[in-house]
DNA sequence: CATGAATGAGTGTTCATTCAT
DNA sequence: AATGAATGAACACTCATTCAT
């Protein structure tokens, strides 16, 4: 029994192993973008992957949590490094804004499945099991930095005085949702939203 | 064996029948509440109702998808007859956008367990699944009453021209992201937050 | 908790405590014959019979053994009634060949449910079930005087020499699967059969 | 996982997996046989399988229609390999008619329990079960074979003018009749018996 | 006489996980 | 590094039966 740490970190791993991981990784992404995290069995995922039994799950990952959690990690990733890259070419206080909302919708383009994947994790998460410690981290982490910046606007005279926690929950909470429906809704307009909803922001945060 | 409707009539039922009927639903939402819906087996539900066996939910619900749809709208009943009580008083446009947030969240004052079992209905609702048609009809009934009202207040002149559906779209979801906060943190200032959320679509949405 | 022998003999019942059970039963049979016996539940049959409860059934009846046997007893009873009528006019020892499976295939036009109900109920009789054994000791008893018959024929000289039990057994045989065959084919034609089989069958015997 | 389809084909199977099918379904033979299709419950099969759960069968048999279907296969499989491999040594009408019954009821020496089971299956099938049409194609096949031997000894002048349909159908009945009898029954003279029956139905088809 | 609420064992099936090979 | 067989608990649900009213 070697040791696996399942931190996310990929110490100690061969390459084959480091595949099969990753694999397994975008078959259980699928399955809870289709199925729903409660009916994301192995034996599906396992089937989605091609794999012949779900032992082979059992064998690269610790437990389910141990999968559910490298799941979230992929997709929080990839997301963030794609929004990122986009909102590092704007400056100042309004631009950033606007793109927030234009990256997070134009998400869905490039990883159609990985937010419904997400949603379903985070619906399902329960805020006292241990595993679900690392998302919440994470999450919190993303809404200081942008409370961070929002301060920041404060403090350049740009925004007026709001609490930024709330407006961050608001802001966040609007994209989840046009999120969610644009996934659901194929004939949703997700580029009018964004820029609706960039409208509106700008009106509610300026002075 | 008696025609069990489901359907929230009550017709046919005896006092006891819908005594037990009341607190199974009630002993599911404790359960749902705090497990998630998929962790809330009939065993869990039949335990926390104080029942001796799964057999006696059976035997009052025709199965699983009528008791929690019996759940999902004993919430909505309740939360909604809450709500439009409060907000029946109020006139304008400011003044119920104000009341709307205030009473969403004063809602958890009175049912602290509600919000969070609805929640981890709606988010584990397959779409496909024709129990859950009921409740998405409900909620886009109420979607689409919100957006009318917003119609109203651009045609009084009174709103700026936006997009309803959307603006509908971010109050909703900012109310449910408060809401999902505050259930969680008991030491989140849910007053201070209606407020502040008031005026953020005060200004998001006037003229 | 008053004496049900549950014999059959209707001493000590009051007139609606026989029509309750007349009813149960024929519900009962209505059900075997469309779902089979292992599937005929109480549930069925209360619905059926229009009842509000299974509780009815047990009250009326000792058990399901109790219940079951009386049904048999019931088509045993009606059947061999309508047979025995018609073969008391035959003399000789070729008519009543004819007539018996004429007899028996005209049933069906009388009581078409009762035999396939009866065909199920002896299907899964358990031979070590102590409430078959009433019904084994009805048809051994018939099968008894069937071969008495054939015998008789023998000694009159009409017959040649076979094993009575054997030519008896196929007889029946024959009989039952015509019946069963003509209950679940509405195309096919009883009376055609009918003489087909008292052809055979007279060839068969005779000298 | 793999593909286990069910079809008596064994692609796809590993050795041990086949053995430890065939053990489950020798086991079901064995418990249909003594406690009618309806009571042999998985329990009882695994019970009488050595094995320590329920899980197992369903681990190797996609369902109980799976795995009744698969002992319905076998008993018909080698009952029809037996009996066909004994009438293949006989030539003309009357040799292989002696012959069907002798090997059927030689057919109880080498499976004692396999005809019962088979008989339980085949009298709880119910007509509009998808699964029950493999059995049934079965059946009317073997018939259909019967009756077209019956034509031809019509043809070469060796039986009389009957229905061979209705011939065919007493035959069957007749042989189904006396296996039944002669499971029974410990003490029945099975070999006297089908040369009973050889009789019987020599005099009934011949000219 | 009759009811309907309650019981508890039993149904087939799915699940994540383990382990010898 | 990988496999597939095995495990046992959990699941929703049905069953015949009991019993107080």
């Amino acid at each position: 029994m070697q040791a696996k740490d399942g931190s996310g970190k990929q110490s100690g791993r061969t390459f084959t192993e480091a595949a099969r991981r990753a694999q397994i990784v975008e078959a259980a992404i699928e399955v809870i973008a289709e199925h729903g995290l409660p009916n994301a069995s192995f034996a599906k995922i396992a089937q989605e992957a091609g794999l012949s039994s779900t032992g082979m799950i059992s064998y690269h990952f610790r437990g389910k949590n141990d999968l559910i959690r490298e799941v979230a990690d992929e997709i929080v990733r990839v997301s963030s490094e794609f929004v990122v890259s986009k909102l590092r070419r704007e400056a100042g206080f309004t631009a950033p804004l606007r793109a927030y909302f234009a990256a997070n919708l134009a998400l869905l383009d490039e990883y159609p499945t990985h937010q419904r994947a997400l949603t379903s994790i985070v619906a399902n998460a329960r805020p006292d099991d241990p595993q679900t410690l690392g998302l919440i981290e994470k999450v919190t982490e993303i809404a200081r930095s942008q409370e961070e910046w929002l301060r920041e606007g404060q403090r350049a005279g740009e925004f007026r005085a709001f609490d930024p926690a709330i407006m961050a929950l608001a802001i966040r909470s609007a994209r989840d949702a046009a999120v969610a429906r644009a996934a659901d809704d194929p004939d949703f307009d997700a580029a009018a939203c964004a820029r609706e909803l960039a409208d509106l922001f700008e009106r509610a945060t300026r002075k």
